[in-house]
DNA sequence: AACCAGGACACCC
DNA sequence: GGGTGTCCTGGTT
């Protein structure tokens, strides 16, 4: 298979695909496919067969710095062969520098210092993306960042949550009745026997929380000094209070996460707060899982939204669109 | 069919 | 009582 990819660096390539959804690998793409971006998530022909080599030389290159959080995700797992953020075509351009040079074709010249340099920042950006999502998950489902602090509805949040993000058959009865400390004791050859399929991956998956886990723990004792992403850990907000969280942060919430969620609710309008919601069952998904709602839909979740217009927090634009609506005080 | 608007009621904090 | 969740009717795209 050929594709534009081949001729740069592991690292950026990795780097958009972590971190941006604007992603070079769809670039080709979506160059045969213009007419709808989100077909390039959807029919993932190549993906598969991508996901795993650049998904290890991703941590080739996390390997070269000093991540020690990372080796031991690397030893405990050296299969892991499934990213933390799936492709997102959607993106905006700010976000995605690398990209840009990318597109603009960065001579072969330049590939010394600036090489090197875009290779920082791809490192600290893969380590802030990967805590970035984490923070998320646990925002969005409700539970901790440590796997040994959950009980066995949480196990079964984070199964839902990672077979649906990245598409795994659905392996939650193997693992019912398991706390977070169960879990975190398996092997990887205790996860496969428990599901063949995608027992790996979900171990995979595990490791890497745990060692986020791991390094804030580290971060938060001792020294202040602030490495990738650390800061994310220390945002203080609203879902994590101990308050429940309001469907309009929720939104906003979603809206902030672009890498994440750009593909199901996205900014029309920043400023203006307008914003569109992709795809409503996936929204309505999500909210659902957040407030342990399994029987949430779009209806219900609309309905909601809907109670903001005589609160004066959410209405519809101007112009009236489906599925697009305007918080009436944007930040 | 999917979305939209809003009434009514229930539930939980 | 506030903030939903649920169900509903009826209208619009």
């Amino acid at each position: 298979m050929s594709n534009p990819v081949g001729s740069l660096s592991e690292g950026t390539v990795y780097g958009s695909r972590i971190g941006m959804t604007e992603d070079s690998l769809t670039i080709s793409e979506r160059n045969r496919v213009s007419v709808d971006p989100w077909d390039v998530v959807e029919t993932k022909p190549n993906v598969e067969t991508l996901e795993r080599g650049l998904y290890l030389s991703c941590f080739d290159m996390l390997l070269t710095e000093d991540t020690a959080w990372l080796v031991k995700v690397s030893e405990a797992s050296p299969t892991l062969a499934v990213p933390m953020t799936r492709m997102e075509p959607r993106e905006e351009p700010e976000q995605c520098p690398v990209i840009d040079s990318q597109e603009q074709g960065l001579s072969p010249g330049l590939e010394g210092q600036e090489e090197e340099r875009s290779l920082e920042q791809m490192q600290s950006m893969v380590v802030g993306e990967v805590l970035k999502d984490i923070e998320t998950a646990c925002k969005l489902l409700n539970i901790t960042p440590d796997p040994i602090e959950w009980n066995t509805g949480n196990v079964q949040k984070w199964l839902l949550w990672t077979e649906h993000l990245y598409r795994l058959p659905h392996a939650g009865k193997a693992f019912q009745e398991l706390t977070g400390k169960d879990l975190c004791a398996m092997s990887e050859e205790e996860f496969r026997q428990r599901s063949p399929q995608c027992g790996d991956t979900l171990h995979a998956h595990l490791d890497i929380w745990k060692s986020a886990a791991w390094m804030k723990e580290r971060c938060t004792v001792g020294d202040t000094k602030t490495t990738g992403g650390e800061e994310l850990w220390s945002e203080a907000d609203s879902s994590c209070s101990g308050q429940p969280i309001h469907l309009w942060q929720f939104l906003r919430e979603l809206l902030l996460k672009p890498h994440s969620y750009g593909r199901c609710i996205r900014w029309l309008n920043k400023e203006k707060g307008i914003f569109k919601i992709e795809d409503s069952a996936h929204v309505a998904r999500l909210w659902g899982l957040r407030k342990n709602r399994p029987a949430m839909n779009y209806d219900k979740l609309s309905r909601s939204i809907r109670q903001y217009y005589k609160k004066g927090i959410i209405r519809k634009p101007d112009v009236s669109q489906r599925l697009v609506y305007q918080f009436v005080h944007p930040v």
